[in-house]
DNA sequence: TCACCTTTTCCATTATGCGGGAAAGTCTTA
DNA sequence: TAAGACTTTCCCGCATAATGGAAAAGGTGA
């Protein structure tokens, strides 16, 4: 129980019903102002308010808008694309995955199963090192040159004695992707385990999953 | 400066990047375990926060993407409705406006002049009680019956003598709208201006602006 | 079974947030 | 222009409410 946090959220709420001064929100959460007026611009340091135009009123900043499209970009995005999955798995009798990037690794948010009677378990919503399956490399691939160094100046894990860890060897291979348009694994996450990837854009051409 | 509310969104920001347990937060935010779970505990209690499956992972919780949705439906909106607007003015050569309720008012999110040499004002971002303007009727013609009876509760306030303040007059005239699907205010907000206003509807059959 | 990792609970300490009140600033009304 | 009724902002002493160390409780894997 952190009071000033009750308290900051109970004002979020209300700034997000409709947006007001600091005056208004104390009487409207029933707190002395020069509480409020404190809380307000604790919340206006982290973003999470911000002033309208440059009044004296407060609105929801853009910290609150910035954390729910990281939030839902992955339902919204499996939405649009199962429809391809499922055509993809009619075709190739095999199981399609979509992940996206999640900091440095992959997220794994849809599935979708073929009869192959060869089962693999659902990965949905476990997630995986970039440098050990095909659609970590992949976006690797698309990703600006800056961030991917950022990547790899870290200690890079090995899965299988397939696993690629040499730096250089991935920068070529990030270059081949990028010609090639897809990428292949074979074991190199788990013996046994083989996949191709091929990356989905968003309409500003970045790399989505 | 509030500490924990800094905190609380250092943990917020980290958790919108990747979700995480109790530790493995407290690392990625250099506080003590016992201070991270607290935090944890308030956001949860709060909806900000939420565990994912049942186990120890905390991830963002449901009021985040409520709040952004709240706050950037008027943006959305007015980008889809803007080439409707224009046409509009096009046929009509007269200004048009698209307004959201927002708990007992409507907000102005946009409008589109015409050339015509009686010029408005811009109304933007202003916001008035619903019962004076005719997007306000409107909106009000396809509530729930509880939420009208709420909005009607309340000290109606007159604008111009013409301003229609009698509760049983005023849902006399939203049964009207209902059936006419539009409403027209002659000097009701302010003299010289009348308007007239059609329901912006969403797939599910709730009225939007 | 033990060792090592979590999360959760407890509690003494004091830093930290609290809110009354005054000052400074804005916007009406005469 | 001045006075009044609003605001928001600043200040400061007080005690509460948040803090974080430590230990207990719970999981997991060898």
């Amino acid at each position: 129980m952190v009071q000033s946090i009750d308290r900051a959220f109970l004002i979020l709420r209300k700034l997000a019903e409709k947006p007001g001064g600091i005056s208004d929100l104390s009487r409207r959460v029933e707190l002395p102002t020069s509480t409020v007026a404190r809380l307000l611009a604790a919340l206006e340091d982290s973003d999470a308010v911000e002033r309208v135009d440059d009044g004296y009123e407060y609105k929801l900043g853009p910290r609150i808008l910035q954390m729910s499209a990281q939030a839902n970009k992955a339902e919204s995005l499996l939405v649009i694309a199962r429809p391809h999955m499922v055509s993809l798995v009619d075709q190739l009798f095999e199981n399609t995955g979509l992940s996206i990037p999640s900091g440095y690794e992959v997220q794994y948010v849809g599935q979708v199963n073929s009869a192959n009677p060869v089962q693999i378990r659902d990965w949905t919503g476990t997630r995986l090192p970039m440098h050990v399956v095909p659609s970590g490399l992949v976006i690797l691939a698309h990703w600006p040159k800056k961030a991917v160094r950022g990547f790899l100046d870290r200690k890079l894990e090995r899965y299988t004695p397939k696993t690629v860890v040499n730096k250089s060897e991935i920068m070529n291979r990030l270059e081949r992707i990028k010609l090639d348009g897809f990428c292949w694994c074979m074991e190199e996450f788990s013996d046994g385990i083989n996949s191709i990837a091929a990356p989905v854009f968003a309409e500003d051409g970045n790399i989505l999953g």
